[in-house]
DNA sequence: AATGTAAATGCGAATCATTCGCATTTAGTA
DNA sequence: TACTAAATGCGAATGATTCGCATTTACATT
């Protein structure tokens, strides 16, 4: 990592009223590089693999601190029991999911934009990111349920 | 519950191929009576009160069936490392959250209907239910982080 | 640059939601 | 009424997450 690079993130997390220490600069690197949502014990993991030492409960105690700062979601994976995190963007993926093979399949379209506005001039919210899933049964499935 | 209750919902589960047990219909008229959704242990304490015995395995068990089969949808609140349960409706509520007191404010108007058509279309998907969270900061919740 | 202090971390134990194995019971059918 | 596969109860096992406490660290101040 650039000497460039640590310091806009410490930049980044001082901003948001954050002491900078070195495993928040990893867990944050490790978010940052992976283009799926990520377990606490997977950040765990690639830092032991980069050699890099970090307590599975300070990984924890950051990516809470992370999420009350807004700079990460931390939701569920469907018929996972545990919990994931990302950074926040705009224009998340959104999922249609089948609810008996568990497949999923990212839609195109986001339909949250146009009711943003709206919502920031109604509540005053700070509009960060959003989460849709949609939930049904995909053509296999259907068929396989309708012999049954 | 009275008799006709009982029958009608004999019907609903065999007619998505399920076995009518006493215990599927304790979680069912549970889940049925509630207007929010409720976790496994919800479910289960509820039935004590009313002097129904039910093992906690079979709340657990009879939820992941009834998810399966598209009755109800298993989603998580923010911020708690437990899974909550709702019958499906074509008019799910949304909220915005706050990230950092974890307040939601219902959202009442839905812009998923709109894309609806259109995804059922493209993916011979079923669609029988949703859910839209938005998450952002609540006018307090900014100030509060402007003053650190 | 050295110091002081509150905050962050590491470690292991504790907690709590969820799942599993297996013996027993039950729903639905013949 | 009897049969059989499926459902349930119970308690133990699992696995994610949190907590307590001793040690270390960031960073503001001298």
């Amino acid at each position: 990592m650039s000497k460039r690079t640590m310091q806009r993130d410490q930049i980044e997390l001082h901003q948001r009223g954050m002491k900078n220490t070195k495993q928040r600069n990893m867990v944050y690197h490790v978010l940052k590089q992976s283009e799926s949502p990520l377990t606490a014990d997977d950040i765990f993991s690639e830092l032991q693999r980069q050699s890099c030492h970090i307590s599975l409960s300070t990984v924890y105690r950051v990516l809470e601190l992370f999420t009350d700062r807004g700079l990460i979601i931390k939701t569920t994976l469907l018929l996972q029991n545990k919990a994931v995190y990302e950074f926040i963007n705009k224009d998340q993926t959104h999922y249609l999911i089948c609810m008996h093979c568990h497949r999923n399949i990212p839609i195109e379209y986001c339909p949250v934009h146009e009711i943003e506005e709206d919502l920031v001039r109604k509540t005053q919210f700070k509009i960060i990111g959003h989460r849709l899933d949609i939930y049904g049964f995909c053509p296999e499935c259907q068929k396989k349920m309708d012999k049954e």
